[in-house]
DNA sequence: CTTTTGACCTGACAGC
DNA sequence: TGCTGTCAGGTCAAAA
């Protein structure tokens, strides 16, 4: 799934049913995500109440008096949350249980993802403490980025998935925003003159916020909390459009790879 | 320091 | 109907 929008579509579709409430059960079905679930994790966790909901970057931050519980998606997970939990399936492999009776459950077929239990404080854990800014942040404007890229000789797309650069951009909105930019993904990164880093930062940000606005993207596997799949993948300009006519001046989409990953562009429009 | 590559894992699909 | 190869929303770790 899951890059910023789908993370974040599912943090407000949580943040009602898990506010306030307190964890009366957790289980571990399968341990073996990217990294082991903690055994411990379910002892720790049980009689928590959960404070708040975060994201940060692509992960989901459970807060619980200043200790975090950490999920993140990896390509194929999903949390929904149930009034009454159906029978289990296969890939369902955590179930965490709120004292209102909701049980949120994680699925995740390739098992990319995590779940792991944070202490305080959360900012210093290494999965966290590398990341660069929030696309959303004020501080991620055209003057960091061109002093961040100034001796990047990478291609722009890669730059743009760098999360020690800016977080939350995977390969469907790096490849969108590029686009909307006018900006051609091989274009090195050193060379991309600080006015269009401009106009980059605001197409990622007005990108990310219309997949917001439409639940985020289902290829195959994300559904939201509820179940609901999203639609911003009817908006696509140019991901997955490999031979089809460009929606704004009808020239094919060209498909290449970068670092082992399809990108997408079209060869008039962007430079 | 930056850049590139391989690794992790399952399932869907195309082609033979 | 199999079988094989390729591809898929992420990102860490190691090597160059």
């Amino acid at each position: 799934m899951p890059e910023l929008p789908e993370v974040e579509t599912t943090r407000r579709g949580l943040a009602p049913l898990v506010i306030g409430r307190r964890v009366s059960a957790m289980y571990v079905y399968d341990r073996r995500l990217r990294w082991s679930v903690p055994s411990t994790l379910p002892k720790r966790l049980t009689g928590r109440k959960i404070d708040a909901i975060d994201r940060r970057s692509k992960y989901l931050l459970f807060r619980s008096s200043s200790d975090t519980l950490l999920v993140h998606f990896g390509m194929t997970g999903s949390l929904r949350a149930f009034s009454e939990a159906p029978p289990r399936t296969p890939h369902d492999h955590v179930d965490i249980v709120l004292d209102s009776g909701v049980t949120l459950r994680y699925r995740d077929p390739r098992r990319f993802g995590a779940i792991l239990w944070v202490p305080h404080p959360a900012d210093a854990h290494p999965l966290l403490a590398y990341l660069g800014p929030e696309p959303f942040d004020p501080v991620c404007d055209a003057a960091y980025l061109h002093a961040a890229l100034r001796s990047r000789t990478a291609a722009i797309k890669l730059a743009l998935m760098d999360s020690h650069l800016i977080v939350g951009v995977g390969n469907i909105y790096a490849t969108e925003s590029l686009f909307r930019a006018r900006i051609r993904p091989t274009t090195p990164a050193n060379r991309v003159s600080k006015a269009r880093l401009a106009r980059l930062v605001t197409e990622v940000r007005e990108t990310l916020n219309e997949a917001i606005a439409k639940g985020g993207s289902t290829l195959r596997d994300y559904v939201d909390s509820r179940g609901e799949p999203g639609y911003f993948q009817l908006h696509y300009y140019a991901y997955g459009r490999n031979g089809l006519p460009c929606r704004v001046c009808g020239a094919a989409i060209r498909q290449i790879r970068q670092g082992g990953r399809a990108t997408s562009y079209c060869p008039r429009c962007q430079r």
